[in-house]
DNA sequence: TATATTAATTGGTAATACCAATAAGGATAG
DNA sequence: CTATCCTTATTGGTATTACCAATTAATATA
């Protein structure tokens, strides 16, 4: 018997892969909704039943929850053992900050190289989207939202590096990033020119991706983060001068 | 509102437990078979779809195996479940598998480099250890403790960056890290002089390390991911070869 | 404007029919 | 009488349909 036992595998466990392939790669992100179930048949061309199935055990398995009326929605808590560990590190040890710009420093550079290398042309709108998105919040000086756009620019990089363990590291540490990232913007804040540079990086760093330039991608992150780091520590000195000052005309 | 929201339990999920507590205090045992569809849904008084979402939940966690028209069984083996989804989920997709050597790439060689930089003499020591125990496992042909010592050696590595989100990181991606290197090492074990070099790739990752030599530590941990990568495709080529040879010969 | 009601949406359950793979039993050839 | 092959009953897999229940959003009313 020179051939392989044809092995006819479950419809559900097909659509079953192909929702975990779907989350694995970043198409489904954590809490989003899934279409209507009725609807899903329809674009896997599949019973009703048999996606049922297929949903069951993703829910069985933690992936996905749903509740009756509402919806099915993607797990947020999938990652959850890559933050709790470090979520605790962060509210006992303030200082780990600069470990995790040093950490970001590695993951960004390959991000950004990847991403430069095999981004798409949805990658690529996606990116200019979310660079749109931080330009509106940075004119209008809505710095809330700014820190969300600068965090979702990031991660859009990570998306269309499209490596699934760096993608997922990252939005891990989404959380994590986006305190970081409003702590950094925080502190340069009141600083004008400091603000713009750091927006003219990110229009570097974009232009670098679309151009589809690896090296140029991956310097530009460096530079971006070396400046941010930068800008803090400067800041962290002149606080501390201003503590001194205070401290001073204190006594 | 002092009432408890009531929440009304999924039939399928209490199907579920009711078979899973019947597996667990022995009433259902291993290899046993399950009444068919039709019965169980009669005992249980539910529709059969529902029973059988309640089927595929098991079977999705590895409880039961079904194969049609032959019926329904408890698994020999209870596979232990994953704690987070998402490490599971890499687990069980090999083509992510591609992707973590890629990540491991970049922080691999950060992790060297910073090492290089600030590793203490307590770190040199704990690194030599675990040099020491990998080189004795891989002396005495330990298969599955080569690969305990290869991922210790590396999260030592990880430890002596003295970056606290790094460490953390590897550490959590540490059982995929493992399954990983077992699947690396298993591929290339065959080959004598393959493990040999990856074998010397560590000892000069070590050396460039205990030296000081950020750049050059950097560099080792590239150079061994990078040969353990091409290895790994080489292997990926002979296997297919390998298959192709015997279907030729099945004819 | 705020609350209550209603209607549309969406997941949950059920009933049923038919298909496909397997296994068991019987028929036939040796 | 035994062994092989074929038929048939069993059993899981899939699809269709209908209806129930919870949720959500739109609408109407106070």
């Amino acid at each position: 018997m020179a051939y392989q036992r044809v092995k006819q595998p479950r419809i559900s466990d097909v659509i079953m892969e192909q929702l975990e392939a779907m989350i694995l790669e970043g198409s489904l992100k954590p809490g989003q909704q899934l279409p209507p179930e009725r609807e899903l048949a329809l674009q896997f061309e599949v019973s009703r039943p048999s996606l049922r199935e297929a949903l069951q055990k993703l829910s069985a398995r933690g992936l996905i929850v749903s509740r009756q009326g509402g919806g099915s929605f993607v797990s947020e808590s999938i990652g959850s053992s890559l933050v709790d560990p470090l979520t605790e590190l962060f509210a006992t040890h303030p200082e780990a900050q600069y470990d995790l710009l040093e950490f970001r420093h590695a993951l960004e550079g390959v991000s950004a190289y990847y991403a430069a290398l095999r981004c798409t042309e949805a990658d690529k709108t996606r990116l200019q989207e979310c660079y749109v998105c931080l330009q509106a919040a940075h004119d209008e000086k809505l710095f809330e939202q700014e820190t969300r756009a600068d965090a979702d620019f990031h991660l859009a990089i990570a998306e269309a590096s499209h490596n699934a363990v760096l993608l997922h590291t990252m939005r891990s540490l989404f959380t994590l990033l986006h305190k970081n990232i409003y702590a950094n913007l925080e502190s340069v804040y009141p600083k004008r020119d400091t603000r713009e540079r750091i927006h003219d990086q990110h229009r570097v760093l974009l232009d670098a991706i679309v151009a589809g330039d690896p090296e140029m991608a991956r310097n530009a992150a460096h530079d971006h983060l070396a400046f941010v780091e930068e800008a803090i520590i400067e800041q962290g000195k002149q606080i501390t001068r201003l503590e001194r000052a205070m401290r001073r005309s204190g006594l």
